[in-house]
DNA sequence: CTGAAAGCGCTTACAG
DNA sequence: CTGAAAGCGCTTACAG
């Protein structure tokens, strides 16, 4: 705080607060000298512009909010940088909180956003969120996008991948491969996304006519352990299964340890596809064939769409459903 | 928008604004009654406090920034996750940007922080800082905490990993198990992290009766690619070389990629250390054995700090170097 | 214990 | 083309 104002600059330029103001916005019509007598007051009294007073008289905000569930994954640290790149373009201001998957803190934020009147947000709800969250939301009348996580709710715009799409092409692959018993491991009961993967599998299995097997589809954690875990109980009781799609690129990691464990080398006596192409998905041995779902862009698409609603775009919500591609690697093996 | 302000639940319980205001920030003395009968008119009228009015009265603000160069890179995303944490415990709002190591856009952001009048910052500043970026921000008068990047300058507070010590550690490791020809692999010329972390290693070298070869020391960008890329002709130049500190453990997952291609096994046939102690550590086969720097520790503190500096905390600045853990995992065998 | 009024630093009709 | 003045929605001395 130089505590340099608006009328002091005004004062020093020997001109009308509303003078500097219109300079300062590029309102109005100012004579070339009164612009420059001005402009050079600005510069020489280090003036900083307050924003915090032009957003009450305005009642207008330059700040959006970004609420996730779990920034230390590799997936939203990604997504992340794709909106921030899109907000700065438009000269916004991202607020940033990590729910951690409590729906009391992820309604806290909500609040905090609220209060500091910011135009809109970008939400990546956690899990347990009850639908008065998403009710008070709406009430609010505030521009707000949905991400990855898909929402049955269709009030809402929302940007994500297509599951659906995507976890068929990973089965066709695997079908094309040769392998015909097949499992489907990891993601949690209750996930939107979960529901469209395994739709993706079992209709692209049906197409090649088989029957999908339900003691094939497991749940598991985020978790490379809890893949693990599941996979060995899952394994051990059908050793005649010879390929997975998982749920997660993280759950592909863990079934790979499994199968190490199991003596059966990925890639070579088992095929596995994950979901996601995180980072490690290229990085481990053997590389991990997996659905690229482009957390970058739908982080700028969301900032896009957000954008314009700020904007004043009132056509109804809208659903951008990003293709995902399938990344063949190596733990497909190469038959 | 509700558009609802405290003058209207002010008018609609019959008292006057200093009233509700005061009931709203449990300040001055309200009698029971009064105070009952406001937070019924409050509750009732769907009220939504207005934090940018409260902060032009108050000059003062509930927000800070997180200045980073890379949300992608999963220390950053954990030790955001930390920072962030913290931050909600007291109240405060989180900005985030993300330089991509670009001066320009580091600039920007800082400027549009102080024009929005933040209350202080977090910054892990772009390797092509000029100084006058620095000056200026003292100039500001904000608290400003610096993290990870070490900074010549001793004017800021900063928050770090004893880069000297984790690599002293990592080293001693080595020649424990027997290395005598050990490399140095990653980092850039100009970091001064790097600087650090040569330091310990060739003071334990010496510490050891061993003479640093600087021919065994080599730089790489923060990739895995970049890593197997430099890895490759120094260990084929230098066959000789049995064992490797990594900068990074991104450019160690790299080394272990180059050492297949040379048919070497990782764990095995050589020992590999890495630094940052990120997820995919301990995801690679072999496990990477590492230097772990508590990046979400790292983020708690700089919020701890940075708050007791809002608070009015003057004392001198202050540098907390976290301590580093040695992980010990796969990537050096059991020898 | 409570109210009237000034003021935070901008912007914007409205005059001239 | 430029200025005087009102007002955004709060908070806080100051009276009473």
């Amino acid at each position: 705080m130089t505590g340099i104002t608006l009328a002091d600059v005004a004062k020093y330029a020997g001109v009308s607060t509303a003078t500097v103001s219109m300079v300062l916005c590029n309102k109005g019509r100012i004579s070339q000298s009164t612009r420059e007598r001005v402009l050079k007051a600005l510069d020489e009294s280090g003036y900083v512009y307050n924003q915090t007073a032009a957003n009450l008289r305005n009642r207008s905000s330059n700040q959006v909010g970004l609420l996730l569930h779990d920034i230390t994954n590799p997936f939203y640290g990604e997504m992340t940088a794709g909106l921030s790149h899109e907000m700065e373009r438009h000269e916004l201001m991202l607020f940033l909180a990590n729910s951690e998957e409590s729906a009391e803190r992820q309604q806290k934020f909500v609040d905090s956003l609220m209060r500091n009147n910011v135009g809109g947000m970008v939400l990546c709800a956690a899990r347990e969120t009850p639908q008065s969250f998403f009710d008070s939301l709406k009430r609010r009348n505030i521009p707000a996008i949905m991400v990855v996580r898909p929402l049955s709710d269709p009030g809402f715009d929302f940007v994500g991948t297509d599951n659906f799409l995507g976890t068929q092409m990973a089965t066709e692959h695997l079908l094309k491969m040769g392998h015909r018993r097949i499992a489907f491991i990891g993601g949690s009961q209750n996930s939107g996304s979960r529901a469209q993967r395994i739709g993706g599998f079992t209709s692209k299995l049906l197409e090649y006519g088989i029957t999908p097997n339900p003691a094939w589809i497991v749940t598991s954690q985020a978790s490379q352990s809890d893949g693990a875990r599941v996979a060995e109980s899952l394994l051990t009781d059908n050793p005649e299964i010879t390929a997975a799609i998982c749920y997660q690129d993280i759950v592909a990691l863990g079934v790979m340890q499994c199968l190490r464990k199991l003596n059966r080398e990925p890639g070579r006596d088992f095929a596995l596809v994950g979901f996601d192409d995180i980072t490690e998905a290229a990085l481990v041995q053997p590389a991990l064939t997996t659905v690229s779902v482009a957390a970058k862009e739908i982080g700028r698409k969301a900032g896009e769409l957000l954008y314009s609603r700020m904007q004043g775009n009132d056509e109804p919500a809208k659903r951008i459903i990003l293709p995902p591609a399938l990344v063949v690697r190596e733990s497909c093996g190469f038959r």
